[in-house]
DNA sequence: TTAAACTTTCAATAATTACTGAAACTTCTA
DNA sequence: TAGAAGTTTCAGTAATTATTGAAAGTTTAA
């Protein structure tokens, strides 16, 4: 299979972007060239039109399972897995963040808790929790907003997405009316 | 300079984190060392603390600096730079918002603009078209959430973090009166 | 069953990224 | 203006991460 110049075009900046963030960039090249292709590909198709082994392929379809961000399926009378990407780009917004997070995102916070409860040795340690504490709150916070994308149902987040910066005015009003409260 | 085994500890999960996330785990072990100790320290005592070299502490240093996530300053009679990490945590997470904005999303969204405006060559673009639109949207969106983040005021980001999940609640009202308008 | 048609695994190796330390550079002061 | 007290740079090297490809594993059909 061969790209298409855009098709190529976005794949290499797709691979690119997620090398900055910490995905290898043949696995977000694979992922690339899954959402922006409406049929279903094999292993071999893959390999070819990002000309890389077979094994590589292989390696990059199980990371992008374990994210949950590839359907799998099988075509009557052929043997091969055929992969796509899973629904729309919203959904695959909400894999990425809740992975993420239960990796990395969790993990740290337990680790941040953990030692908070621990006692400070000395004056440093104490300015320390009190800097911890604010970090653990920050991730804290961002935690519970990704937790609402999850929740949130297509009719909510087209609004969120219409209302731009309208966030500041209602969250303006809020802020008055609780003051007034 | 010794760290606590708190502190060691804090250092060294922020550096780990910092690398999932495609930043150069010492980057991030000098940037978390920064944030949690009260005193400015010179690059001697980061160089030991963290057991690496002279020359890696002056490139991490440059680095957090064009990341704007530290502050340099010297002390009467001393020709050392001390340095220091950034105002308070949500200074820091703006910083790093804004900076990963600036070097990552902005060229990414313009590489998709063009490709939007490219004439699609078959049908494969012109699907492949309408994942990238999406897609677009998506990046866009977050921009604009993250614009409004640098924009807001403690008091907002207090309420913001208050709410925790009322954001829905509220955008379930919103959605009600747009509807009935 | 066997063998064809696949997929997965993993040791070896290639490519990339990070780190060191000495030399070059800068700035201050005597 | 020399040299002391710093910082920065960067070529060489070490460490890490990614990739290949061949062998092992799996599944299906005859």
């Amino acid at each position: 299979m061969q790209m298409t110049p855009m098709i190529k075009s976005f794949v290499l900046h797709f691979g690119e972007m997620g090398s900055r963030w910490g995905i290898n960039r043949t696995v977000a090249q694979i992922y690339a060239l899954l959402v922006v292709t409406e049929d279903m590909l094999y292993a071999d198709q893959i390999a070819e039109a990002l000309t890389i082994s077979r094994g590589n392929v292989s390696m990059g379809i199980k990371e992008l399972q374990s994210w949950r961000l590839v359907k799998v399926q099988h075509i009557q009378g052929d043997r091969k897995d055929y992969y796509s990407a899973l629904g729309d780009v919203w959904d695959m917004a909400r894999a990425v963040f809740e992975e993420r997070r239960k990796r990395e995102i969790d993990p740290t916070l337990t680790v941040l808790r953990d030692l908070l409860l621990d006692n400070p040795v000395n004056e440093q340690d104490h300015y320390a929790q009190t800097r911890i504490e604010e970090i653990h709150q920050l991730m804290e916070m961002f935690t519970v907003w990704s937790d609402e994308l999850q929740r949130m149902s297509p009719d909510n987040l087209r609004t969120l997405m219409k209302m731009g910066s309208g966030v500041t005015k209602v969250l303006n009003l809020t802020n008055k009316l609780s003051k007034n409260a």
